[in-house]
DNA sequence: AAGACGATTAGAATCATTCTAATTTGCTGA
DNA sequence: TCAGCAAATTAGAATGATTCTAATCGTCTT
């Protein structure tokens, strides 16, 4: 197996993506997800998912409009948003949130992996550990040196159920009718 | 030295907090970083300061204004949100940020820490790993087991300055009078 | 051609956060 | 004590990303 015919461009390598094994493998299974949800795939749908691959950039929603809407000028920003939920829902696309800016989409690896992200540009990249490299203990040294960043920050948090809410839903299985409450995801 | 006195207690072990040792250390902390800072430590300021590290709910600006507004029932909230970028500046808070609800604050451990989020109850805790447990190698499982969530996602992103904007500021440093420009933090 | 149903739209609503301009507070030094 | 000053604080407006709403559009089926 070839493995480097399926690993997206790291950010450094900006190429043009179409030509790419990868790409062609990573849409038909955003294609397929969409489908066995049964979303229909329309030409502002299949544009948004070619935009959202072919950018290393890890793209805001309105990057994506943007995008899209140099091929369908009528398309608004509700029908980004609208796609990119249901890409989440169905795992096909990584949501990195900001408070303080819009949030960014990489639907290159949909699996949670880590991230270098700039403080001043603002700008994401996908960050590959290279195990080989000399290592400094200290995770933020480690990375530093390994990426040229000058990092000052991990924020490394896992996301999922308490077990309170476990049983508690698990609990509301039993009866039904129970609203769903909101959480953070 | 006894490490115990100097921990805040994890979120199982709810104790008053105020007669902890740590407590009165991390509060010293906060206001000799804010008289260094030049700023007043008012009487709400410092029942800010009380509120953040009385809980281990990691709290909202909204809930800081509540507990706050307990004592000094004219306090607003831009004055909450003042102190903390104050406090956020100094490094003697944790934001942890979330786009589609309100931010978390940690004045207990503001310096990076992984997290553990409930996505349902928004419940956040400190996470200590417990390096003598039995450990499956994907970390999402390793979790897991040892604290009982079920966990889906890992969000371990770093935070810093990318080469290009850290020439850019190393070049704006010689010619001053460049506009510093906006970024994630 | 009619009906159905999902997709799409423009614009309004939401909500945490930030900004603004005015007011208050707490000194400091006459 | 009091004038003057700077910092702190305030209410409310502004912002901006995201979500919601209600109406319209497109496409397929019969």
């Amino acid at each position: 197996m070839l493995k480097a015919d399926r690993k997206p461009p790291q950010a450094q390598t900006a190429s043009p993506p179409s030509s790419e094994a990868w790409f062609g493998s990573r849409l038909s299974e955003m294609q397929d997800a969409l489908r066995d949800k049964g979303v229909a795939i329309t030409r502002k749908r299949a544009k948004l998912l070619e935009v959202l691959l072919s950018s290393d950039r890890h793209p805001s929603a309105a990057e994506i409009h943007q995008g899209v809407r140099a091929f369908y000028p009528e398309t608004s920003l509700a029908t980004i948003y609208n796609t990119l939920d249901i890409l989440k829902e169905t795992g096909q696309v990584l949501e990195i949130e900001f408070s303080a800016s819009a949030n960014r989409y990489d639907g290159r690896i949909p699996d949670s992996h880590p991230h270098l992200i700039c403080v001043k540009c603002e700008k994401v990249e996908d960050m590959d550990d290279d195990p080989d490299a000399p290592a400094p203990s200290d995770p933020l040294d480690r990375v530093s040196q390994a990426t040229g960043y000058h990092i000052t920050r991990l924020r490394a948090d896992y996301y999922g159920i308490c077990p309170a809410c476990l049983s508690a839903s698990r609990a509301a299985a039993s009866l039904p009718g129970t609203p769903p409450e909101r959480g953070f995801a």
